[in-house]
RNA sequence: GGGAGAGUGUCCCGAGUGGCAAAGGGGGCGGACUGUAAAUCCGCUGGCUUAGCCUUCGUAGGUUCGAGUCCUACCUCUCCCA
């Protein structure tokens, strides 16, 4: 693929799909050519982790510390107290101090596994509260509050959403693109950064930084944003079946994550092999072109080398076995979802309806129920009609097992305890 | 402070004007077809000890045999006037 860049970093971001937007695409590419610069992705605190339209910016983030620049993650824990209202319908639920520290707490240990924190070059990591919440208001009104034109700030289309549909914005939440840019001047003060990454909806905040920057007689800032991912069949990128596609394992396990990425669309093998993986792109040419079934060892890799990224290398190894046995052989697995069962209650025989609640197959006992009756029940593979059927200890396979299937992709194990 | 309007199935949008477990979408799940893909077609999409029972339409009361629908108060949000 022919460079467009001088800089190695836009151009491993260009070639791997990453740009959307960059506020001056040649200044920013003289820069980087020239020597390392600074760079920040900036992180919100309002889940206990991340998801996998973050890993995208965390990505990026990798990829300029690789090509020899310095990285910085910045999390939210002053603008969170806020909360964005980019592109948002209704306002967010206010956080308390205490859940933005733990989930700022619980987030920071997935970084580590993506970025590297230490050795030459580490990247680092800030929180923006350590200089928000120490502002003087009328203070930071006079320096700061002054340069940012209401007029304009309406005009922006993160804030349309809200304002066309007569739904209140309120001051508060007003005050978070100002909140942004300053935080964009301040690392330039404290770190140096010229850059700022991010999804494109947050063009609109990151070029407030920048526009800050000038009109305090601060340094040229940039901008860069990537594309909003979207499927080839036009759905967001990152909803799974349960909601978000987490990249804390306590929240979507090793498994299912593999599980994600392993059902890719056709059409999105490659792309997602240049964006989630750090293959390189020869190789990445070659799977991609793969056809019908074969397309399926490029889902392979794919699935296995995210997982890898984000829970490493042995998770995803494991669940590339624990897939391949199910799935493949038709083996019963160990490392399925396993739920224990009193060996009493066994005995007794326990209805299917709870015990597919039990495992997690189905969320209420009618839920259950319609399941059956759909016809998406099977008991160690054998297909269940019966709703009213029960499972005893003549169900336990030799591995001491019952195995529950829901559709084909569903699976859990029961083991008497 | 005065006036007008809105809040529906705990995913979203959205009909409904005294008989409603509540139309229709989207999304999701399942089945068929395939390749653990897409597209297409079909079924399901409050809970339970399921011929029945219980809980749901912003909140709390009231009218009525019966209320999402009518009345009162309150909450939240919009818009107009001051």
């Amino acid at each position: 693929m022919a460079a467009r860049f001088k800089s190695d970093f836009l151009n491993v971001l260009d070639q791997r799909g990453f740009i959307h937007q960059i506020s001056d695409p040649d200044g920013l590419d003289a820069l980087a050519a020239k020597g390392p610069i600074t760079g920040y992705v900036g992180y919100d605190a309002t889940a206990t982790s991340i998801h996998i339209g973050n890993l995208i910016t965390v990505t990026m983030l990798y990829w300029l510390q690789e090509t020899g620049h310095k990285a910085i993650s910045l999390m939210g824990g002053g603008t969170s107290m806020v909360g964005d209202p980019s592109f948002r319908d209704d306002q967010r639920k206010l956080l308390t101090v205490e859940q933005i520290a733990s989930n700022i707490e619980s987030i920071k240990r997935v970084y580590g596994r993506i970025l590297r924190y230490d050795g030459a070059n580490p990247a680092i990591m800030v929180n923006n509260a350590e200089w928000l919440l120490e502002l003087k208001y009328v203070e930071f009104l006079r320096d700061v509050g002054r340069f940012f034109s209401v007029n304009r700030m309406l005009s922006f289309d993160s804030v349309k959403l809200r304002l066309d549909r007569e739904q209140s914005l309120s001051f508060l939440e007003f005050n978070y693109m100002i909140m942004q840019g300053y935080d964009f001047v301040e690392l330039n003060r404290r770190y140096g950064c010229v850059l700022q990454m991010g999804g494109s909806d947050q063009w609109g905040n990151i070029i407030n930084g920048v526009d800050l920057s000038h009109r305090m007689e601060g340094p040229q800032l940039y901008a860069l944003t990537t594309p909003l991912l979207t499927k080839s069949s036009g759905e967001k990128m990152g909803k799974s079946a349960s909601g978000a596609v987490w990249l804390n394992g306590d929240l979507f396990s090793p498994y299912d994550f593999w599980q994600y990425f392993r059902n890719t669309e056709d059409a999105d093998v490659g792309k997602w092999l240049k964006i989630f993986t750090r293959l390189p792109l020869d190789e990445i040419a070659r799977l991609a072109v793969l056809q019908g079934n074969e397309l399926n060892d490029a889902k392979k890799v794919l699935a296995t080398e995210v997982t890898a990224i984000v829970h490493g290398r042995d998770a995803a190894d494991k669940a590339a076995a624990t897939a391949a046995a199910t799935f493949e052989q038709g083996a019963i697995d160990l490392s399925l979802p396993t739920f224990e069962l009193s060996r009493v209650e066994l005995k007794a025989g326990i209805g299917l309806l709870s015990a597919l609640v039990t495992a997690g197959l189905a969320g209420s006992n009618g839920e259950a129920r319609r399941a059956i009756q759909g016809g998406a029940i099977r008991v160690n593979d054998e297909p269940v009609t019966d709703d009213r059927a029960t499972l005893s200890e003549a169900h336990l396979l030799p591995e001491g097992v019952i195995k529950l299937s829901s559709g084909k992709k569903k699976h859990a194990l029961l083991r008497a305890a």
